[in-house]
DNA sequence: TTGCATACATACAAGTATGTATGTAAAATA
DNA sequence: TATTTTACATACATACTTGTATGTATGCAA
């Protein structure tokens, strides 16, 4: 076999964490051994234990190249500095919904990250990012919130974190559901009826009796 | 080896799913062998086989003991039949967060279901169950909130489908969040406080027109 | 009490994935 | 141009894991 120029070592590379990319999709992980890989990618055994130490090296190289919804530039403004906090917000998760729909790279991703493998320690750095990714994101909307109360933008009685919480959780369940349907495709319009009914309920707050009495319910399964 | 009574080895396969449910949870579905789980029952691989065809009859066995939280009497009720249809479907959301960080068997299968298996066709009715639960959860919103939307409890202008999506999304998101993290005990309060927030939200609906013109952003990465 | 089915344990066969060691031809380098 | 790396391919050894086949002692039924 032809010795490889950098270029096309470089190449063959990039061949074989696309090629993993979309079988991972496909049969999963674990199911997919680096033989399906590298039959798949036209390469043997040798290239891929040559580019990487690992199969987990390969998931996790496969993982870190692409740049997570929450990680764009859109994600990483701090909405203290903007006019209007609010409008910020609302900006970066239709942003990040936008993101997760639209590029199908990011999907597949997510689709093998969230449902086609499983969490255990060998691939940490990924669930680490993750981890930051989901923790970095509450953080700036909960900080965005504290400014767009000061800026008397937001009733004085809302709770911040606790809204900031409810808003992460509206997002990953959106991400979660679209991501999971791999040809459902929600028109970009969606998202942002979607963000601004939910963020409306943030300048009703301030309701601290409930307006009926509940009805309670028994919780016997 | 002496012979088991009939309960003895009803007692056998019941140990055999605890410790597997265990086992899972821990180090995850692939990376467990049958020896595992037979090692850690006290058994051998024979009483594994004996009780269940395969590994994959063994993990659906496991699911299947369990009643999910969206299965539960509290979410199989038809919110159109009662008086209060948004006061039901509150009930419903709490019910369903509250015996998903209550009930710890329910949170190690989440766990697994989400975290430490892969979705692939061999274990399928699986999927299949958690979806036709998932489409379940957000019919019933919808339904409810339609019948809200006749008895006047909700402004006409709100979009019952979207408007369910959401509340359905939130919810994932907040069930994910808090079965992810195995050590976090959300309060009771917590969920009733982030249901209320957000279902306030389709009260100040009608806004068709937005208060303040939209930034754009740039969505480039 | 005999006989059969049950509830496993044990043993075996075979595939499969992994990691590593080695081969090799061309590119890079001096 | 000679030498050294590079970028793989090939070959091999090993360790699991699975599935099945078989053994076996006992509960249970007639």
């Amino acid at each position: 076999m032809v010795r490889r120029t950098k270029d096309e070592a470089l190449e063959t590379r990039h061949r074989i964490l696309d090629v993993a990319e979309r079988v991972f999709n496909e049969r999963g992980v674990t199911r997919t051994s680096l033989a399906d890989i590298a039959k798949a990618a036209g390469v043997t055994r040798g290239a891929i234990y040559w580019h990487f130490t690992d199969k987990a090296d390969l998931f996790c190289s496969m993982v870190a190249r692409v740049t997570m919804p929450m990680e764009s530039p859109i994600c990483q403004m701090d909405h203290r500095a903007s006019p209007d906090p609010l409008a910020s917000i609302r900006d970066m998760m239709v942003g990040i919904l936008r993101k997760s729909s639209e590029d199908p790279q990011v999907r597949r991703v997510f689709h093998i990250v969230f449902h086609k493998c499983e969490h255990v320690d060998e691939m940490q750095p990924v669930w680490q990012r993750f981890n930051e990714m989901h923790a970095g994101c509450l953080l700036r909307i909960e900080e965005g919130l504290r400014a767009a109360l000061t800026k008397g933008q937001l009733p004085k009685t809302l709770d911040a974190r606790r809204a900031a919480f409810g808003l992460r959780a509206l997002l990953d369940g959106l991400m979660s559901t679209w991501v999971m349907d791999p040809d459902h495709q929600p028109q970009a319009h969606e998202a942002e009826a979607l963000i601004d009914l939910f963020m409306s309920a943030l300048h009703a707050a301030p309701r601290p009796a409930q307006r009926t009495v509940r009805r309670r319910v028994k919780l016997a399964a």
